[in-house]
DNA sequence: TTGCTCCTCACGTCACGTGAGGTGGC
DNA sequence: TTGCTCCTCACGTCACGTGAGGTGGC
């Protein structure tokens, strides 16, 4: 038998994994002194410890490995399982390389895009439909007009919902529920996953910046879930709609507007 | 300027989040309340969070990020360095994965096999050449003996080198340094990181663990950086030798083999 | 006025590494 | 006998999540 030293040694791991895997009833030595406390092991504990260090080295916990080793839990399976884990890894970590090979394939051409996934809660919103070419302002103002005078406005920021036909559903958040008419509607958007990006500055470049989150999220290995929102973070409007202060500014050099695509 | 909750929904973090950021000094509130330490706000700030979320997404530790956003570390040299730590993730995500497949394709025809790549440290050892095909439990009972009598003998195991040409090299561990002759050697095996896997049982089976040992290492992705070394930690030895107890067992199905490969 | 939100601790997570301070064994 | 090894705490790691217990603001 071999005191804890030379015995880590023989193991390849250290003394203090060794009274780790102890106190947790992992790993035990043959004998304890009771006196001194000293722990001794031997060689033919050996291939026991070895599974333990396999499993280990797949990067299950060892809570898990203790419930496999004494047979509480079925290895195969556990196997099984890891792997599919490992394969999920592997794939948040292609993603990764992934987004940071576009950021430096953009950053030649044009400015660095910081694309973020992330939840989008569900909210209650007050809609109106604008044909394709249609007048977006005109449009915020009639809703918002509405919203206010129902004193239902949110204090969430206002948005968009662009379709493939080129017609948009603009929205304006709302507390509680709504009347509707022909014209404006009330529903509820969907919590959902998305990649977001945020764009500063004057409306103009949104097409850009719209095909270049559409490529960010190809190359990234996502696929879209649903239609590309547009939420107005800082904008510009007229004083009578009375809308939160925090989102208005003055020069659209200041504007800020998240694009916002659904993934699955 | 909006309170931490609202805030915290527009940007898609918790509000722990944005406290803990506060406390790093890596994003801070444009105004505090000093009497109630109230947090607040605004949406102008998103993209300086946004910029420190897509950071995050790679993996880069908050310590990094404050350096990078304040700029004192250049972030195209932290992102190039970054990637290079995602590539090395994801080797070492593939390895975990090959192992797995290769244990559940043996599992149908062999004994599990648990290889474990581990440190191997370097030391000192008396040795002794075998010619292929030729007597190694003579030969270790020569070593053995002068080594005895030599006063030189260390605790840890015995083992053989294994030639590609069929011969061999059996050690003895020794204390210190030892004198040499034309037959008895004496030399430092070097400290190497080694694919490493245990057999139990008599020296029949040997060949066929060696086999799988080096399909293994193929395809975990490994490449081979030394001979072969064969360690005995549980075997048969005369009396006379007087070799450390914790090694010697009396049936030969108690026997516990290493085999250990040197991998670059 | 009543909930709701905000605040600051404080602990848990995970598998160790790295001491501090003290004692046993060759 | 002198180092060396062993022992048990205890803290640090990392980026939060999840309470407890108390207070401010609409």
């Amino acid at each position: 038998v071999f005191t804890i030293g030379p015995f880590s040694r023989l193991a390849g791991v250290s003394a203090k994994v060794l009274r780790s895997y102890d106190e947790l009833g992992l790993f035990r030595p043959v004998w304890t002194d009771q006196a001194s406390a000293y722990r001794y092991y031997s060689p033919s504990q050996l291939p026991e410890l070895r599974r333990i260090l396999m499993l280990r080295e797949l990067g299950i916990g060892l809570a898990e490995i203790a419930r496999l080793v004494d047979g509480r839990r079925d290895l195969a399976a556990a196997l099984d399982a890891r792997r599919d884990e490992l394969e999920r890894e592997r794939r948040a970590i292609d993603r990764r390389l992934a987004a940071l090979d576009i950021r430096f394939e953009m950053d030649r051409t044009a400015s660095p895009i910081d694309v973020v996934v992330r939840p989008l809660p569900a909210e209650p919103v007050a809609t109106l439909r604008v044909a394709a070419g249609g007048d977006v302002e005109a449009a915020f103002y009639e809703l918002e007009v509405r919203v206010r005078d129902l004193r239902r406005r949110a204090n969430r920021p206002p948005g968009a919902i662009l379709f493939d036909d080129g017609t948009a559903e603009i929205f304006v958040p709302v507390r509680g529920s709504l009347p509707t008419d022909d014209r404006i509607g009330f529903r509820r958007l969907e919590a959902c996953r998305a990649a977001t990006v945020l764009e500063r500055g004057p409306y103009g470049r949104m097409g850009t910046a719209q095909a270049r989150l559409e490529r960010w999220i190809g190359s990234a290995g996502y696929r879209r879930a649903g239609e590309t929102r547009v939420i107005y973070l800082q904008f510009g409007a007229e004083p009578e709609l009375r809308l939160p202060r925090a989102y208005l500014v003055d020069r659209s050099t200041d504007f800020v507007t998240e694009l916002q695509v659904p993934i699955a």
